[in-house]
DNA sequence: CAGGCAATTTGATGTTCATCAAACTGCCTG
DNA sequence: CAGGCAGTTTGATGAACATCAAATTGCCTG
């Protein structure tokens, strides 16, 4: 793993962050100071379920999955991560330990911020107090939908759902490039990668026609009827 | 629905809460003096999604339902919210509208507070900020518990789960009454009632014996096999 | 371009859980 | 105590999804 400082061009993706945008002048420079970015391998661990919570990370590039395992080895995505994303920012006042784990898709860019530090700058300055609990809220009410999407929305309303928050338009045909393995976004709807193919398959009579990672919708509102 | 300020005893149960506990003094009284108490019927709304957000809530007495319907009419609870339990803290700065509903099951008292005031205090006061914080960080870091259980864990290892967290003991036999009814519990587990009786009767192999609302454990260490 | 590896798809099967209907229980009221 | 009602349990059935195995595709490297 390699670390270093932030370079400008980081600096300014950093600004587009839940976390970040929002502050300004010394604020937003205090922050930025106490970040440190490292590059990471493919399938790293970033932390894992139990250790000391030091850090919260913000992915600058690549793809992180949090992830719990079960006794018996199996093992369930909580999230998956993506660039600007902010995570285990939850452990700022959430106790001592990681209550999860957390490990890069592909190598992958993150943005560290040391934990302790963070809580003192809160305490000192309410602006990015402000960003911690922005970041927070955001994050909070997107795992709530989670909850509620898993148990009252099938595989084939799941996927609808992913491809219509990322369509531009409101009717008519439209495409969607998945930024990542299908893999990925199994994880992220909960579903094991068989069952993800299975609902595209499902969603195919609907006008989804799917060739790697681009996905042709036929008519926007016509998918919209399955959710 | 019966409005009033607070009283001693509401006071001093609202000192245990995650969002009260922690302050102190000035900082505590600020907040004391923001809510207001509210007495509800049970199933009432207190809200829904998509109404304008201008309160969040801690539950003195009673139980209130967190869910979110689909366009077809289902029904998922997201969270059910127990005496000390606070909700919609989220929206403190989450955006405009609620993203779910609230509603209570029995009758039951509420401290309101409202979003404007606690977001100016939060940004005076720097103890007010750490306990919302606080308060935001468990909350995530429970829903995070939450989506992982549901996709990692059957019905009868969540149920086992939830009668293990409330068993003082580590070995031998122990009781646990509950709060509430099945029909919450199993909203909770996000389960149907009948999924709920069911693995209850899973778990009746192992020495779990039930009896209305009171659930006998033959061996606890036993039990903790089943997870 | 060939070969090889990983990702994805497809098929077959079983488990888990929701749903509907009906029986049963407990509790409350008249 | 009878009746009624909500909550819970049980039975029967089906839908949704995980899992395992095998075929296929896609992509990367030599």
């Amino acid at each position: 793993m390699n670390k270093h400082a932030i370079t400008d061009s980081e600096r300014s993706q950093l600004l587009k962050t839940t976390l970040l945008t929002g502050l300004q002048g010394r604020s937003l420079q205090r922050m930025l100071d106490s970040a440190i970015v490292e590059e990471r391998e493919g399938r790293s661990s970033v932390f894992r379920q139990g250790e000391n919570a030091d850090a919260f990370y913000c992915v600058l590039n690549g793809y992180v999955r949090l992830f719990r395992l079960s006794r018996e080895g199996r093992h369930a995505d909580v999230r998956i991560c993506q660039p600007n994303d902010v995570f285990a920012e939850c452990m700022i006042y959430g106790g001592d330990d990681y209550t999860f784990n957390a490990q890069t898709a592909d190598t992958a860019t993150l943005a560290r911020f040391d934990l302790g530090t963070v809580r003192r700058l809160a305490e000192e300055d309410s602006n990015i107090a402000r960003s911690v609990m922005t970041c927070l809220s955001q994050h909070l009410i997107d795992t709530m939908h989670c909850v509620g999407s898993d148990r009252l929305n099938t595989a084939p309303q799941r996927v609808a759902d992913y491809l219509l928050e990322r369509c531009p338009i409101d009717r008519g045909p439209a495409s969607v490039q998945l930024p990542f393995q299908k893999n990925l976004l199994a994880g992220m709807l909960g579903l094991a990668p068989e069952a993800l193919s299975r609902a595209f398959s499902t969603l195919r009579p609907r006008g989804v026609t799917v060739r790697g990672r681009m996905i042709q919708i036929g008519d926007v509102q016509a998918l919209r009827e399955v959710v």
